[in-house]
DNA sequence: ATAAACTCTATAACAACTATAGAGTCAATC
DNA sequence: GATTGACTCTATAGTTGTTATAGAGTTTAT
């Protein structure tokens, strides 16, 4: 398999997968006479656990070592549990923070009505304003 | 002021304040003989409403529009209300998609317990199999 | 023989900073 | 007057996970 095709049934682009490959989160391919990238089934196995690693938010780095720990199929997993521990948490605290925003932003975005000009604008007034000390 | 003493009061590194004003958000610093760059009080202010347009995790880009609608204080302020509710949109996507993946990340926690070794571990189990498809 | 479609490497861009190196400035102390 | 320490300057590279580009080579089909 090229790297084509291993882009269409991973749907990872191209520029992706030899990406992947730099960052060591696949082997080095195995190349043809003419210098092209060769998969197997394997490789295409790996990309599609990355992907699904991806599609949970998790950085390339987490990947990196979830494969490593994969490979080691003896160790305790006491550190597979860790990493998605802190990830979650890690999530959890993003949605926090973005619901606090929301809150901040719709406040703000009742100040001002459209027609307005921007003089009278209330939302770059309240930016303006110096906000409440925090001492 | 020198660029230490405004980084204290706005809170902003003396790297960002330099790097604000290589891309324009803030204008070129006077210097002194020694070339230091030197602010006044409304250098300071332009930098606290950068800074409360940041805290809402307002671009750059989109901070550059609302400054220079600011400083046209005729025009009206609908742009200003259409950019606050896109980015309010947006803010309120991301919330949806992360709370959509913290489910799924709790989900595949519960697969897995410590004290297995990796060979069992959900968790990884969970990730190598095969997605449903979306066809 | 040639064209189309693919692949190769290397490099730069994105966003919003942070970090580093190497040099210059300023105020205070010995 | 020389030195020290704290500050500042510019320029450059690194961070993250891609995407985009240029310029060249390969393969397949016509």
């Amino acid at each position: 398999m090229k790297i084509g095709e291993v882009s269409e049934v991973t749907g990872f682009s191209v520029q992706t997968i030899r990406h992947y490959e730099k960052e060591h989160l696949i082997a080095s391919a195995e190349r043809s006479e003419g210098n092209f990238r060769l998969y197997d089934e394997a490789a295409v196995e790996q990309l599609l656990f990355i992907k699904q690693c991806r599609s949970l938010d998790l950085s390339l780095q987490e990947i990196r070592q979830l494969l490593a720990l994969n490979r080691s199929p003896g160790a305790q997993c006491d550190d597979v549990n860790r990493m998605m521990d802190r990830h979650i948490e890690q999530v959890e605290a993003r949605i926090q923070e973005l619901t606090k925003l929301n809150e901040q932003l719709r406040m703000l975005r009742l100040s001002c009505s459209n027609r307005r000009t921007v003089e009278q604008c209330g939302i770059l007034r309240n930016l303006s304003a110096t906000p409440a000390s925090h001492s």
